[in-house]
Formats: structure tokens, C-alpha cells, sequence
DNA sequence: GCCGTTTTCGGCCCGACTGTTTTCAGTCG
């Protein structure tokens, strides 16, 4: 059982209660505790099988009363208490509530009031008028609840790392021309790397914020304006996308941005530990009384709450807190210490450029060597190499990185792990190769525990180097086929072979919870870009912030050596 | 429902915008 299938119960149940106007701190503590399994890098089943009922207990959030539903739903596959509440609500209604401008209080009147159970009953009173004869409805409440029904029809959910850094630096470039604006920061997931982005968030220093405003909803890039006050405004881009501007002054910048970045979980965290000073933590700063403590910098605000400054991807209210008083956190990895991609293609199978144009732009990048990686016989869509052609090609990369000065160019291959656990090529050619990735690109509905055992034989081989995009999701596509990541990393860590980040937006693969995993286990990484063109090569940032939201340090990641060791690691 | 070197009971993060029931509830981030 997946910790996604737990933590969507305590979500839904969370959602019931409001409906019932329950008590609302138990309502958090179920959306705390669904969070909290969410940013969990163990299994939940594993946990319980491993400690029993008390190592439920100590997951922070999960008590008494939720380790007892954990527990319920592991042995009996369900939880009775969610199973009764969804009886008494019509099954469309977390959708209604879901709705933009739309929220529990108000489902539940439309519910009461007209029976509307559906988002087409939805749209049709709203349509008819009839909306606007309840109390407390008028027109334009009317009209939002369509525009949010609208919009939930076209939504594309979130939207992928490269495509949100696209829109938001448009966005940026169009407010930079304001000369009102006087500083600007992309704030939000999109700041922390989170692997999907679900809207922009902008934060401005100006002392005229109603020019910056105006200004804002009216960009080209703007297709509805959901909101706009004096110093905060909310729009839709014509993409979709749900951008949302703050203006603050200067000496707020710090404590806005902060606010702004996120995550919740961490601002709620920031919040509590002031509250316990007898401080208070807002976007407008840190104030004792209404004495501002700090605000003007990020760095200020930690320093003077007793922290060491927390880089915006470590902050998940995952045990930043506790690193950051005792003067712990990871020296994170950056971009400037990769000195090489391990995982491209070239024309030879799926890739657009060859060998020579792949290491020319790659040593643009200043990268001290690539590996080119084709795929195998039996990726046959992306014309994949046989053993007498691969020799072949073998000799090509050794010919390029012979002609080619300044790079080394590591003849690898992109190997098929094959359903039974097998390699696509004889261990006579894998000896050939400089460096030999591991992958999985068929059968992806295998079950969990024979696609266990299927990755876990590739690793056992003393050829595979890396094993590359380790869970095959496509994001917003595809997916992760089922396996039992623990044990692959167990396996990983005894047969010390190394995982791949997938550094594509489309991947991301392996994920920021399960580096911090690999990470505990002291597993070696390498951050791949997985390039099939030479643009692509550029991808690299993504896989890094990645590893970063994982806690990863310079030393945790295989292609931050010098040429000369990473060949001895090989 | 969770949690505790101020508490096993009594707290639980903080503020902006909208529409409308003219003083605030609902929703959102």
C-alpha cells in the first residue's frame, strides 16, 4: 500500500469534518498528519511491520487516534470512520468544494438549500439565477462560481518545473520594465524547486503598489483577474496557470519572500517557535509587540529567531529547523560543482545531435566529460542498438573523443533490464563499456515485488553503474511503476552501485524524498540529464534543485568528481 | 486529534480580498 493511499483518506476525512463544521483543530490535525505520511521517506506498511503501533506514534502528527486508523486500513484495507462520513455526503462533493470561490461552508449550503450534489447541477443554478436568490448570494458570487467551474474544466493541474520557470521569468521581465518596482522575487514552489508547480507567486518592493496593480492585470500574458486589492492581486494566465502578486515595503522584503516561499508547513513552523518567544511572525516581519525584530532580509529573520539561513529547498518542515538551531544543515550541491553529464543519446538510437555536437556543447558548459548512453536492443522504439552494433559505436565514441579536445567522452549505453532481471547485453559487451546504465523501459505494470526483484538482479550485476530514472514516472503521464524503493536502495547500498536523479522535468526521478533516503543510507548519486538534444543539456538545474530538495551535498553526487576519480568510482 | 524543559488540559499561524447579511464570514495563500 502506497503512503499517498493513507494520506488521501485523512485528507478526504479532513474535508468531511469541515463540512460538518466539526471542530476545526481536529480538521488540521488530520490535514497535518496526511502531510506529514506525504513527506514520509518510509513506507508506512514498512514501519508498521518493522515497530508495530508505537512507531506509528512517533511520526510527528500521527497520535493515539490516527496510528489506530494506519493500523485499521493495513489489516482491514479500510477505515471506518472515513467510510461513514463519505456515506453521508453525495460522492461529487470534495469536487464541489474543490471549486474556486466555492468552499466546504458554502457546498454545504448549496447541498442543503438546492440538492446540488454534481458540478452540472452546479453550473446549471448558477446559470439559471437560482444561486442568487439564496442569502448571501448575489450576482457576482454567482458569476465567480461559474468562472471557477470554467476554470476546473480547463485546468491542467500543475504545471511542470521548465514550463512554470518559462512563464514566470515572461512575467518578470514584462513588472521589471515598471520603474516603480524597485525589487522583484519569484517566490513560491516554484523557488523551492518543488517538482510541479501549481500557480506563480511575485513578490515586489514598491512604494507604489496601486501602479505596480494596475500595471500587473493588465499584462498580455493575463487572461482573467480573480483579484485585486491594494496590495495583493490575483490573475489567470492564458495558459491556465494562476499567477498572484504581493507589494510590500522594503523593510518587509525579507520576511514577504520568506512568507511568499513557503512552504505552509514551514511558515506554520516559524510561526509557532516565535509564538513560544512571545514573538509574532507575519509577512510585514518579526515583531515583539509591534517593535519589528527583522523583515529587511531572509537572513535576518532566521538569524535573529536562532537560526542558520535555510535555503529555500530544505524548507518543507522536514527537519530544517532542528539542523538549522544546531548549526547542521547541508552544504547543498549547486550547479557550479557538476562537472559532468553521465546519461545523454546521440543520432545513433533516439537522440537528435551526434556524439561530436553532444560533447561540443556539453564542454560550452564547462563540463570536464559526458558519457553517451544509447539504448538497447529491446527499446526498439527508440532504436535501440544491438551487440554488434553497439561494438560499432563503441569505436565511433572512442573516435570522437579522440577529435574532440577538451572533454572526455565516456562510451556508455543505456541498458534494458529486461522483465526477468537480465540485461539487454551479454556481460562480454558490458565489459566493453566505460560506464553502464540500468534501466527499465517495458512491462511497467509488473507486479511490485517481481518489479522488486527484476531491478534488484540488474543491480546484483557487477557491471551496471547507475540505475537510471528509478521509478519510471512521466509527470502529469505516467505513473511510477509499483516497486519497493527501500529495498532497492538497500540494494543499492550493498552492491554499491549508484542512482540516477533524472534531471528532465518530466522526471525528476529519483524524487527529493527518496535522495534524503539515499542520502541516510550514503548511496551516491548522479544527476543525469537523460538529453536527447544539445539543448537539453541545459536540464541539469532541475535535477540539482532536486537534489538539493533532498538534502544532498556535493559529495553525495558521483559527477561533481574530477575526471580522474570519477573514473576510479566507475 | 495532537502535543508538552512554561501545560496530561488548553492551547492550536497570520493576514488579504470579496461580497454583502453594514460589521464580518468565507475563502484563499
Amino acid at each position: 500500500m502506497e503512503n499517498q493511499e493513507f494520506a488521501d483518506i485523512f485528507w478526504q476525512v479532513a474535508e468531511f469534518l469541515e463540512l460538518k463544521e466539526d471542530n476545526p483543530f481536529k480538521i488540521r490535525a488530520y490535514r497535518k498528519a496526511a502531510q506529514a505520511i506525504e513527506s514520509l521517506p518510509h513506507n508506512l506498511e514498512d514501519i508498521y511491520a518493522k515497530g508495530g503501533f508505537n512507531a506509528l506514534k512517533e511520526i510527528s502528527g500521527i497520535g493515539q487516534h490516527l496510528a489506530e486508523k494506519i493500523e485499521e486500513k493495513i489489516k482491514t484495507g479500510k477505515v471506518a470512520v472515513h467510510e461513514k462520513l463519505a456515506k453521508d455526503f453525495p460522492a461529487g462533493f470534495i469536487e464541489l468544494a474543490e471549486v474556486q470561490g466555492m468552499g466546504p461552508k458554502t457546498a454545504l449550503l448549496l447541498y442543503k438549500k438546492l440538492k446540488i450534489d454534481s458540478l452540472a447541477k452546479l453550473e446549471k443554478a448558477a446559470k439559471s439565477g437560482q444561486l442568487s436568490k439564496l442569502p448571501g448570494f448575489g450576482a457576482k458570487k454567482a458569476d465567480n462560481i461559474l468562472r471557477g467551474i470554467e476554470l476546473k474544466k480547463k485546468s491542467h493541474g500543475r504545471f511542470l518545473l521548465d514550463d512554470a520557470t518559462a512563464h514566470a521569468e515572461l512575467l518578470c521581465e514584462d513588472l521589471g520594465r515598471l520603474k516603480e518596482v524597485k525589487q522583484l522575487l519569484v517566490c513560491g514552489s516554484l523557488r523551492r524547486g518543488k517538482e510541479t508547480v501549481g500557480d506563480l507567486d511575485l513578490l515586489v518592493v514598491s512604494a507604489r503598489p496601486e501602479k505596480v496593480m494596475d500595471h500587473f492585470s493588465k499584462l498580455a500574458a493575463v487572461s482573467q483577474v480573480l483579484a485585486k486589492g491594494r496590495t495583493k492581486s490575483s490573475v489567470i494566465l492564458k495558459n491556465g496557470m494562476q499567477a498572484d502578486l504581493r507589494v510590500v515595503e522594503e523593510r518587509a522584503f525579507g520576511s514577504a519572500a520568506h512568507y511568499f516561499t513557503g512552504s505552509k508547513d514551514h511558515n506554520i513552523r516559524i510561526r509557532q517557535l516565535a509564538q513560544k518567544k512571545g514573538w509574532k511572525v507575519s509577512e510585514y516581519g518579526l515583531f515583539k509587540g509591534k517593535k519589528q525584530l527583522a523583515g529587511r532580509t531572509e537572513a535576518d529573520l532566521y538569524k535573529k529567531m536562532g537560526y542558520d539561513y535555510i535555503p529555500p529547498e530544505l524548507r518543507e518542515n522536514r527537519g530544517e529547523f532542528a539542523a538549522a538551531a544546531a548549526g547542521n544543515l547541508p552544504r547543498l550541491v549547486e550547479l557550479k560543482d557538476i562537472k559532468g553529464d553521465l546519461h545523454m543519446h546521440s543520432t545513433a538510437s533516439d537522440g537528435a545531435n551526434s556524439i561530436e555536437e553532444m560533447a561540443q556543447a556539453a564542454k560550452k558548459l564547462g563540463y570536464e566529460y559526458i558519457a553517451i548512453t544509447d539504448h538497447t536492443e529491446s527499446t526498439r522504439i527508440a532504436h535501440g542498438l544491438t551487440e554488434k552494433e553497439v561494438l560499432k559505436h563503441i569505436q565511433k565514441i572512442k573516435a570522437a573523443n579522440r577529435k574532440v579536445k577538451g572533454i572526455e567522452i565516456l562510451a556508455g549505453s543505456e541498458v534494458d533490464i529486461k522483465p526477468d532481471g537480465s540485461m539487454d547485453y551479454s556481460d562480454e559487451v558490458l565489459a566493453q563499456l566505460d560506464i553502464v546504465l540500468a534501466a527499465v523501459h517495458s512491462r511497467f505494470k509488473m507486479p511490485k515485488q517481481e518489479m522488486t526483484e527484476r531491478v534488484i538482479k540488474a543491480l546484483e550485476n557487477k557491471y551496471v553503474n547507475i540505475l537510471v530514472h528509478p521509478t519510471g514516472r512521466l509527470l502529469n503521464e505516467r505513473e511510477a511503476y509499483e516497486i519497493d524503493m527501500e529495498a532497492v536502495l538497500q540494494a543499492a547500498k550493498k552492491h554499491k552501485k549508484m542512482i540516477e536523479i533524472n534531471a528532465h522535468p518530466r522526471r525528476l526521478d529519483l524524487t527529493d524524498i527518496n535522495c534524503m533516503r539515499a542520502r541516510e543510507l550514503g548511496i551516491r548519486l548522479a544527476i543525469s540529464t537523460d538529453a536527447h538534444s544539445t539543448d537539453q543539456l541545459e536540464l541539469m538545474k532541475y535535477g540539482v534543485i532536486t537534489a538539493r530538495r533532498g538534502w544532498l551535498e556535493k559529495k553525495d553526487v558521483a559527477n561533481t568528481l574530477p575526471l580522474a576519480q570519477l573514473k576510479k568510482l566507475l
